[in-house]
This record gives C-alpha cells, sequence and structure tokens, in this order.
DNA sequence: GAGTGGTCTAGACCACTGC
DNA sequence: CAGTGGTCTAGACCACTCG
C-alpha cells in the first residue's frame, strides 16, 4: 500500500492529501475542464494504488472548498462559474428589500498599461509588466449598482478586448474560466466606506460626496496564485453586503 | 446496528447526522459547556450503539462548523469565544497598515426596553416583550473605531448590568457564554455605507457626513434561534473589514 | 504506557442516475 | 441493469499528550 507516496517527503502530509494534490494538479494543468466529470472514485483508487476510502477523503475536502462538486449517481464534477448557484459566492450584494434581480454588466473601457508599483504586488508581477485594466458598470434591475476598475496580469489576458466582454453571456468570471482557462478559487476582499469621487458618482448616479461602500479584492486561482486584482464602489442607496460568519 | 436510530423518522437523515443532532443536543442543554472535552470517539460509540467511524463522521462536521474543536491526543472539546483563535471570526476589523492592535470596550449604557416591532422580528420575540438595550465603543490603540447598539433578548440575559459589561475581562460573547450560558454559533451581516449622524461622528471623532460602515449582525445559537441583534458604525479611516470568499 | 484523535484499508450495502 | 457517489462497519496501525 502506499504506492505512488513520495518516498522521502521533507514535510510530512498524510496519503489522502498527497492525492488531493495529485487531482488538484489534474485541475491546474487542464486535464479535466470546467463542467466536466473527473475519473469515478474507484478509477481514481486504482490509478493512485490507494483504498476508495482514501481517495473519498481527498475529494471531500476538495467538495468542502468548492473545487468540486460531487452528485450522486452521475460522478464528481469540476466547479465552474457558470453553475448558477455559484452566483452569489463572489457577489455578495442583495437588494435591501430582498428578493431576486436581473442584473447586467456592462464594459466601458478596457486597456493595456504596465503594472505600477501596487498592481504589481497585488498580482505578484514586476513593475512595468504588461497589465490589462477594464472598467465597468453592473447594474440590478437597470439602475446602476457598481462600478468596477479590474486590473489582469497581460501575461495571462493578453488576448481580452472590450468586445468579448460586450458580447459575453455570463459572468466575468465564466468568461475568462471558458477562455482563458483560469478559474477563481477564493478571493479576500477588504471593504471601507468611502465619499463618492465626481467620476463614480456621475456612473452611479449618486450625490458627489454621498457614501460609497469600497471593496478590493485580490483573487487567485490554483496554487494561490493571485490572478485578478479590483476595486469596486457599491451603491448602498437600495442594496446590501451580505455576508455570513460561521 | 441502528441502536438508538429514530423508529420512525418522517425526514430521512443518515445515522451520522441522528448522532451529529444528539451530541448537539447535549451542546445545547449545558452537558458539556464551553471549553470542556466531550466523551472520546469511542465512549460516545458505546453509548449510542454505533461504529467509532460514524460517532467520527459526526464529530468532523460540527468542527467543519466551529462548535468543536478536536486535539489529537487530547480530546474534542466545546468550541469557546474565550479561545483567543475565535476572536476574529466575529470581529473582521483590521488596520488598513497591516499588524494587531490592542482592542477595549467601553460600555456607554444599558437599559431595560420593550421591543419595537423592528427588534421583535430580528430576535423572534413578540413585540413589546422585554429586551435589554446596549450601547458601547470600541477602540483600537486607543482611538474610538466601532459604535456598537446591540439587543438582546431580556428574558434570557435580564441580569445583565452595565457594571457586569465594565467589569468583565475578555469579549462580549466569551461573557454570555460565561455568564449566561449562550454560546453564539453563527452570524449574518449586512453591509452598508452610512453618512455619519452626530453623535456616532462624535463618539468616532469623525466629522459629522463622513462615510461609515453600517454592520447589522444577528447572532444565532443552538438551532437557530437568533439570540443579538446588533448595528455597528465602524469608521474606516484607518482600518477595514476584510472578508473572504472561498 | 494508557488514552486520545488521525489515517488507511476492505468490504458490505444503500440511493440515485441513466441507459 | 450497471455505474456512480453515500453510508456504515470493523479492525489495524500511527501520532500525539500526559502522567
Amino acid at each position: 500500500m502506499n504506492a505512488t507516496a513520495n518516498p522521502a517527503a521533507p514535510t510530512f502530509s498524510p496519503l489522502y492529501r498527497q492525492i488531493k494534490a495529485l487531482i488538484l494538479q489534474g485541475l491546474a494543468t487542464g486535464e479535466w475542464r470546467s463542467g466536466e466529470a473527473i475519473p469515478s472514485e474507484g478509477e481514481l483508487a486504482v490509478r493512485f494504488g490507494v483504498s476508495q476510502g482514501t481517495v473519498r477523503k481527498a475529494i471531500d475536502e476538495m467538495a468542502a472548498e468548492n473545487l468540486v462538486v460531487r452528485r450522486q449517481g452521475k460522478g464528481t464534477f469540476v466547479a465552474s462559474h457558470d453553475d448558477p448557484r455559484a452566483f452569489f459566492r463572489f457577489l455578495r450584494l442583495v437588494p435591501l428589500g430582498g428578493g431576486i434581480e436581473k442584473s447586467s454588466s456592462v464594459p466601458l473601457e478596457c486597456w493595456r498599461a504596465k503594472a505600477g508599483p501596487e498592481a504589481a504586488r497585488m498580482l505578484g508581477l514586476n513593475v512595468s509588466d504588461p497589465i490589462i485594466i477594464v472598467r465597468r458598470l453592473l447594474s440590478f434591475s437597470g439602475k446602476p449598482v457598481v462600478a468596477d476598475e479590474i486590473y489582469l496580469s497581460g501575461e495571462i489576458f493578453g488576448a481580452l478586448t472590450i468586445e468579448m466582454l460586450r458580447d459575453y453571456e455570463g459572468s466575468l468570471y465564466s468568461l475568462f474560466e471558458s477562455t482563458f482557462g483560469v478559474r477563481m478559487i477564493r478571493a479576500e476582499e477588504r471593504i471601507r466606506a468611502v465619499p463618492a469621487e465626481r467620476s463614480s458618482s456621475e456612473l452611479l448616479g449618486v450625490a458627489e460626496g454621498s457614501p460609497l461602500l469600497s471593496v478590493e479584492r485580490v483573487s487567485y486561482s490554483y496554487g494561490d496564485t493571485p490572478v485578478e486584482w479590483r476595486r469596486g464602489l457599491y451603491s448602498t442607496a437600495e442594496h446590501c453586503y451580505i455576508n455570513n460568519l460561521g
């Protein structure tokens, strides 16, 4: 037993974590794509030379981290941002009165630039590496609510154009996933209250100086690689940001 | 096998969830108190007439929900708000520059009242049931950062006084837990940006009308019972609210 | 060393899906 | 029906803690 186990691991990790790392590698290298099924637990057990229970525990962890979705009787599938259940995972904004609204995203600009010190630090790049900056406006029920400025590595997202953003049906992360093979796994947000400046007040249709939520986000892909840095200004006149403390 | 299983459960649930419910019951009724060890997996397996693996899976879920903490070689312990690791679980405020600051809480007022319609709805009470209202100021490194107004069921927290709040060392939730036997399990927060009113601007030392974070929270104890409703106004001049999207 | 949680295995059976 | 994940068991051994 312990077939493919690392013979001289510098830092000990249990077998099921090693199996998890191997499966993760398959996800990162694109061996299985978003929405596709990965091999069954039995197959993976044979491939890695461990018991099914060990594979099961590895997949359990990955399911808990939303990397993968299990469906009884069908198989285990690579998590996808196309899945409607994943929509509110990265946009925790709901109307104050409750209910559900139709959202629409309108790209305003998309241009090439060189990374300044801050963007470089956030994205793990060197200063003056190529980056892409996107500005867009997000509306609920036709009313503008969020103004985003999004910084992306030019290396990865080189082919991105404003037409692609305009024409794509679905969320931004769905586009990144299907077109660039980059899946956002987790993100860190830093939230503050700031006064609306001239430009954002016009975009969002609020008075200059009125309070807005400033939401800065760094998103990570496999291996904790930062791939997106963004700043959003949220109008909370009729919406609020919700968060569950567990 | 299936010893203590419910003979005619209306809604099916696997054995390990029934075991989980039984252990949860022990927590809710105070059979084991905060910080104490619950019986070992083997003991619980014998008590409930199931295999240790089944008890294990039940406890796994409870550990994932932060209800319980496992410590190898020692046992499984009832989660406690005294645990320093639990501090930032319910107060996600960090200095903008990073680092750690000393926080101190100063109670301003603590009085009895009757529940209005909003407080009643949030706390699951009837209108004009007795409630307790606490106002307090939270400071980091001596500077005021958060002004809280806290609504509690008078039924449960009847004995609470401002002296208790003033004299207690530790977080508010530690006091609730040790003095009233009420443990906060999870909470929902709704966040908006609002202009500072006269009273809060004076408390927090900011200009009237400047942007503040409004954080409304409902906290739940066992069985999803709401036990606390609060509204906090956060000055984000030198701090920000952090959130991890997983 | 005794007692605890942590890992791993092997095998049985159940519940769900789709052909 | 075959194939998938979901549950449950029994037992072995490891890793950690404490007296």
